[in-house]
DNA sequence: ATGTTC
């Protein structure tokens, strides 16, 4: 694939368009890559990052992730700061699964005592975890209470007993975005959502078993504040989001945004998937207090997955939760957008910072990260595919370039139908057993597209968010077992 | 991603 004869080496991790390579780009489009990755990349990301540089409002640099790909709008991987007095707010630039996020979860024990009831745990887990599409949870909320669970995000489930307070800490934003305003969500969004809490979904979300090996540990020091502490430690990730709740409130507001978009605000895009709306106008406003809904149900909806977990391992191994060290290294969000403070051109100025498959990377010192991890940076957690690996990371001081975002996992490099064609869903099951990865899916075919051929490989794209200075790798986490949504 | 084309 051929990069755009226009794309300027600007370093040996950033790539730029120029404001010339399209009509109406307002900065500059910078994509965050080395020589490998750039070569590779999907010729859409060049496009619909040039496309996001032509938003109202948009600060220094239309953004896209090492692990970028083509996306609705905006290309996942997408990161646009915009300015909130005179800009937009483009729900193509948070994504459909509003707050899609990931969470680390630790425990104390080792492979070594894993292995042996792995098939057990995984089976237990994918029992009561549900997974796949149009899956219900265990939750049964009315209406009128799920309406609170998207207003109190992770609050409501302590509240409730679904967890324990320090979760609360080590969850983004404490699991709760304030403004989040239940009335600005359809009915329709709330008869999808209300019974979804507690539930994977699919596609490529998922629930892990990793071990954290030795030889596998970047920054010691870093992973044992993270709580990473002996050899072989076995850790819980998991990746999922709002499902049907938040799909619909974006597929809601981008119908009104685009009702309104050029007939009352008089703004044109290239691309009809890049509708937006004024952030200070009443329908910006409004699609603002939905999608915090949408995240704060997010953030509810891992916190009782977590509490699944917990419960899960303790029948399991016969000790409480906490006696087995249960507690979480981070819960993550990477399709969000939030009003942030941020240095521009050397004045800290309030901006709505768009994150699709982008994730916010605070460094050591800044405001909004838990006390624990002032000095360390802020965990970054990037899902691999499930057959290779994945990240924790940890935020640096140079994510000041890119409003503090980084990667946000591996970035597909084939569609899920050509995966599908490429290999056969039981096919795959059996032969990454025999690889020591025991894997349970909700759907043949939706395993088949997860093959880890289908994927970049999430070793360069930590490197690459390494070597820009945005993210600094702390372990790398090898899959054993897994319930595949 | 998604009651996978209300």
């Amino acid at each position: 694939m051929a990069v755009p004869a226009a794309l300027k080496k600007i370093s040996a991790t950033i790539w730029e368009l120029p404001v010339s390579y399209k009509a109406g780009m307002l900065v500059p489009a910078r994509i965050i890559a080395d020589e490998r990755l750039i070569n590779a990349m999907d010729a859409g990301v060049f496009e619909q990052a040039a496309n996001v540089a032509c938003l109202p409002g948009i600060q220094k640099y239309s953004y896209c992730m090492p692990d970028g790909h083509w996306g609705y709008g905006f290309p996942i991987g997408g990161v646009a700061a915009i300015d909130p007095a005179t800009g937009v707010i483009s729900p193509g630039g948070i994504g459909f699964d509003i707050n899609c996020g990931m969470r680390l979860v630790l425990t104390n024990l080792v492979e070594e005592e894993v292995r042996p009831r792995l098939r057990e745990l995984v089976d237990a887990l994918f029992q009561r975890v549900p997974a796949g599409v149009g899956s219900h949870g265990f939750v049964k909320l009315s209406h009128d209470e799920f309406c609170r669970v998207a207003e109190m995000g992770s609050r409501w489930c302590l509240k409730h007993g679904y967890g324990w307070p320090e979760d609360l800490e080590l969850t983004e934003e404490g699991g709760c975005f304030a403004g989040a305003d239940a009335t600005k969500v359809s009915q329709r969004a709330i008869e999808r959502g209300y019974n979804q809490i507690g539930t994977l979904g699919s596609g490529n979300h998922y629930l892990e078993i990793q071990v954290a090996r030795p030889e596998n540990i970047f920054d010691g020091e870093t992973a044992r504040t993270f709580g990473i502490t002996r050899p072989n430690q076995v850790v819980i990730m998991f990746h999922c989001g709002s499902r049907g709740f938040g799909h619909q409130i974006a597929t809601d507001y981008l119908q009104r945004f685009l009702a309104v978009m050029t007939s009352k605000y008089g703004i044109t895009m290239h691309d009809r998937e890049l509708a937006c709306a004024p952030f200070r106008s009443p329908e910006g406003q409004d699609y603002f207090a939905a999608m915090k809904c949408a995240v704060n149900m997010a953030f509810a909806n891992r916190q009782v997955i977590l509490h699944r977990i917990r419960e899960v391992f303790s029948d399991l191994f016969h000790r409480d939760p906490d006696d087995l060290g249960m507690g979480m290294v981070y819960d993550v969000a990477h399709n969000t957008a939030k009003l942030e403070t941020h240095l521009v051109d050397g004045k800290r100025r309030q901006l709505l910072v768009h994150r699709k498959g982008a994730t916010r990377s605070f460094g050591p010192g800044q405001e909004g990260i838990p006390e624990r991890y002032r000095e360390t940076g802020q965990p970054v957690i990037i899902g691999g595919s499930m057959e290779t690996g994945s990240y924790l990371l940890a935020g640096e001081p140079g994510g000041t370039d890119t409003f503090f975002t980084t990667a946000h996992g591996s970035g597909r490099t084939m569609s899920r139908h050509q995966a599908k064609r490429m290999v056969k869903g039981q096919k795959l099951q059996r032969d990454m057993e025999e690889r020591g990865i025991y894997v349970r899916t909700a759907s043949w075919g939706g395993l088949a597209e997860e093959a880890g051929f289908a994927y970049k490989d999430i070793d360069a794209v930590a490197e690459a968010t390494e070597l820009a200075g945005l993210s600094r790798r702390v372990a790398r986490l090898r899959p054993i077992g897994n319930v595949k949504g």
